[in-house]
This record gives C-alpha cells, sequence and structure tokens, in this order.
DNA sequence: AAATACCCCAACCGCAATTGG
DNA sequence: CCCAATTGCGGTTGGGGTATT
C-alpha cells in the first residue's frame, strides 16, 4: 500500500504537464469517462500514472473549475470555513463551486494565514494572537491543526470568539461585503451560536430549494475500460447515476423538465425551466478530437463559461447565490426551512463536484435519502445545537 | 545586469479509507 | 473476513516567476 503500484513503474513521466498530455487526457476522459484511473494513462496513450491523470484532471482539466483570482466572498468563506472545518480542504472546496482543494490549500498557505497573522488573529485557532501566546501555543496546535469531528461543536463555537470583538472594526467592514449578514454578524458579535445564527449566516435561497450534496459517482459504468471499442465513436459523458449518455446523440439536446442527468458544466451555468444547449459550444467543442479547441494553457476556457452562461436575471441571481453551503450544517438547517419556501421552479445548481443538479420536489426528496451519508455529522450537530 | 531572496502553485508523496474479489 | 487494488486527502516540495539588493 502507501505508494501507488504503478509508480513503481518504468518510464513514467512526472512534473508538469505538456499540452499534448494534457489534451489526450481530456479527450480519453471526455469520450469515456475515467472509470478506473489506473487504467487510464494506457487508454489515453500517456507515460503518467493513474494518480497523476486524476490529479491533472481535478486540479486543472475539469471544465467545471472556476480558475482565476479568488474574490474577496470567497477568501471570506474560506476563512469562516477554516475556522469551523480547520484543514479539511476538500470540504471546504466542497462549498466554493469550481475550486478545488489544492487551490484553496495553497491560497490559504501563501495568503489567507498570512493576512489573518497581521490582523492579529492567529491562522490555527481563529483567536487573536495574544491570546493564543496566553494559553500557549502548544494547547493550540494541537487542538486546531487537524480538527477531529468530535471538536466540530466546539469549533462552531470559535465563531463566537473574543476574537471577532477585538476585531470586529475592521471585520464588519470586510464582511459587509461578503455573505454575512448584519444580522449574522451582530449575533456573532454577541456571542450566539445557535440555528438561527447558522441558518442566517449561510443560507441562501437556493440552498433552501434543496441544494443537497449528492454522492457523485460519475464513472462510466456502462462504458468504462473500454477505449478500445471502436465501434462507438460516442462520446459518453458522465451522470448523477453513474449511467453515460451519449453526447453525439441529438437527446443531448436535452430538456431538463424530463431528465434528471447531471453533467460537468461550468458551475456559473444555472437555468430556470429548460436548457437548450447551442448545438455548436460546448458539445461540439468536446467531439472535436482533432484539432484542440479548448486553449487550456491560457486558462482560458470561455468557450464554456462564457458560451453556457445564461445571463436572465434570474439566472444571474442564481448564479450569484449558488455558492454557498450545501454541507450538512445546511442540510440540517435547511430540513427545517424548507417547507416554507416556494415550490421551487426547476433550478440548477452546482453540486460539490460542479455538475449541475436538476432539482425538483421530488428530486430534493431523493437527494435528501443521499444525504444520510452525512449523518455522522448531522447527528453532531445535533448534539452541539440540539434537534431542530 | 547579475545575484539573491521570496512567493506562488502545480504536482508529488505517503497515509488512511474504501472497494471488491 | 482477508487482502490487494484503488481512491481521496492533506502535507510537502521544487521549479518558475517576480521583487529586491
Amino acid at each position: 500500500m502507501g505508494r501507488h503500484s504503478c509508480c513503481y513503474k518504468q518510464k513514467l513521466r512526472k512534473g508538469l504537464w505538456s499540452p499534448e498530455e494534457d489534451e489526450k487526457l481530456l479527450r480519453h476522459i471526455t469520450k469515456y469517462g475515467h472509470g478506473c484511473w489506473s487504467s487510464v494513462p494506457k487508454q489515453a496513450g500517456l507515460q503518467r500514472c493513474g494518480k497523476s491523470c486524476r490529479l491533472r484532471w481535478i486540479n486543472y482539466l475539469r471544465p467545471d473549475l472556476k480558475r482565476g483570482t479568488f474574490s474577496q466572498e470567497e477568501e471570506n468563506l474560506i476563512v469562516e470555513l477554516h475556522a469551523v472545518l480547520g484543514n479539511r480542504w476538500s470540504q471546504i472546496a466542497a462549498q466554493l463551486p469550481g475550486r478545488t482543494d489544492n487551490e484553496i490549500k495553497n491560497l490559504w498557505n501563501s495568503c489567507l494565514k498570512k493576512r489573518l497573522r497581521q490582523k492579529g488573529i492567529d491562522p490555527v485557532t481563529h483567536k487573536p494572537l495574544s491570546e493564543v501566546e496566553n494559553n500557549g501555543e502548544e494547547n493550540a496546535n494541537k487542538s486546531r491543526e487537524k480538527a477531529p469531528d468530535i471538536l466540530l461543536s466546539n469549533e462552531l463555537n470559535l465563531l463566537k470568539s473574543e476574537s471577532s470583538k477585538s476585531d470586529a472594526a475592521s471585520s464588519y467592514e470586510q464582511r459587509t461585503t461578503s455573505s454575512i449578514s448584519p444580522k449574522a454578524y451582530a449575533m456573532e458579535m454577541e456571542g450566539s451560536c445557535n440555528k438561527e445564527f447558522f441558518i442566517d449566516r449561510f443560507i441562501q435561497p437556493s440552498d433552501l430549494m434543496g441544494n443537497f450534496p449528492l454522492q457523485m459517482s460519475y464513472a462510466n459504468t456502462e462504458n468504462d475500460c473500454l477505449p478500445n471499442d471502436s465501434n462507438t465513436s460516442s462520446n459518453h459523458w458522465f451522470n448523477q447515476t453513474g449511467k453515460s449518455f451519449d453526447m453525439n446523440s441529438d437527446q443531448f439536446h436535452f430538456n431538463p423538465t424530463t431528465t434528471s442527468t447531471t453533467m460537468f458544466l461550468p458551475n456559473s451555468f444555472c437555468c430556470n425551466n429548460s436548457l437548450d444547449i447551442p448545438s455548436d459550444n460546448v458539445s461540439t467543442e468536446m467531439r472535436t478530437s482533432s484539432s484542440s479547441t479548448l486553449n487550456l494553457h491560457n486558462n482560458n476556457f470561455s468557450s464554456w463559461g462564457g458560451l453556457m452562461e445564461n445571463h436572465t436575471e434570474e439566472a444571474k441571481w442564481e448564479n450569484n447565490n449558488s455558492n454557498y453551503f450545501q454541507n450538512p450544517i445546511l442540510m440540517l438547517a435547511s430540513e427545517s426551512l424548507c417547507n416554507e419556501i416556494k415550490p421551487p421552479l426547476m433550478n440548477f445548481v452546482p453540486d460539490s463536484f460542479g455538475g449541475i443538479l436538476p432539482h425538483t420536489k421530488q428530486e430534493q426528496e431523493q437527494s435528501q435519502t443521499t444525504s444520510n451519508i452525512f449523518s455522522k455529522d448531522i447527528q453532531k450537530l445535533r448534539e452541539a445545537f440540539g434537534d431542530m
């Protein structure tokens, strides 16, 4: 165990990926899905280990990545999430559609940590440095660096720490430009840490439409590991259920009111009732295997985000508000509020992996059953807050 | 202009968890 | 249940770019 077996094999390339390698991997995954990662490099004609391919896809090639610099809102969110979750980068990344754990980790280590220190806040404990020093750094580091689950409720209480008070002026100024509302902020200042606090602080209307996490299984179960099937020129894409669908098929011009397919699409992509994908944008480009239509090495995915964006006012609103929590905290809180919300339009919201989840009421219910995978976290929250 | 220091980030490494035969 | 293969995660590293001397 430990080191991936394929890494022992000779002649495997390491280091930066070349544009040619990127194109090979992208083309392969676009066409067949990744299936078993360890078989991807061979099938894609790459001299890489599967682990390296997976990482490259997740951190760079995935079409739903946002890329570019982090917004102030995103940075604020990361800091707040870090205060609760610690160095659980993947969980933090799950709340920031289009961002990878690696990206967030790098941002934290290179910028955010430093910025907090400059503001007199210990980036490990999120308490004032002076307080941390008084209490002894040892204990603080022990309890925080990699927060055990059992500390979760305690972590939540950190949100009401004195540090917030001492940094109130600058901090509130910052937060007024972020997602936190004055009410939530005031409660935080008052040391409140109850369900209203979380609902007000984290939940946006889009969450209440039933934006629950789903377990992503986009492996192409029918066609995994079958790149040699030359009879199928189809480009099978991945969906939520693990079944593939054919990007060459006319059905790709799909109507979300009749399908429950989840696809990888730019995370900014949202729509109301029906979604007609222009024939000469994404699907066409992804079908074009002979020429590199995606300018990956200029970090340019405008052909995805640009063309795919729905520019209606409502879609813009959705875009602006779909980046919020889809985690157990919100799920728990959402459960108690779902009934108060109007019957949803057909909403497409990014899941934690950047896919798009169409949510009818029925699908919300299905989603909630899937949410059982978070039952452990929910249990902890119940312990922290009591039943809601 | 050259040398050095610093910063950022892509990619690697190793471990733990999960999966499946 | 066992064990090997695989996946996912977080910590770390190293190289390239930029700033400073």
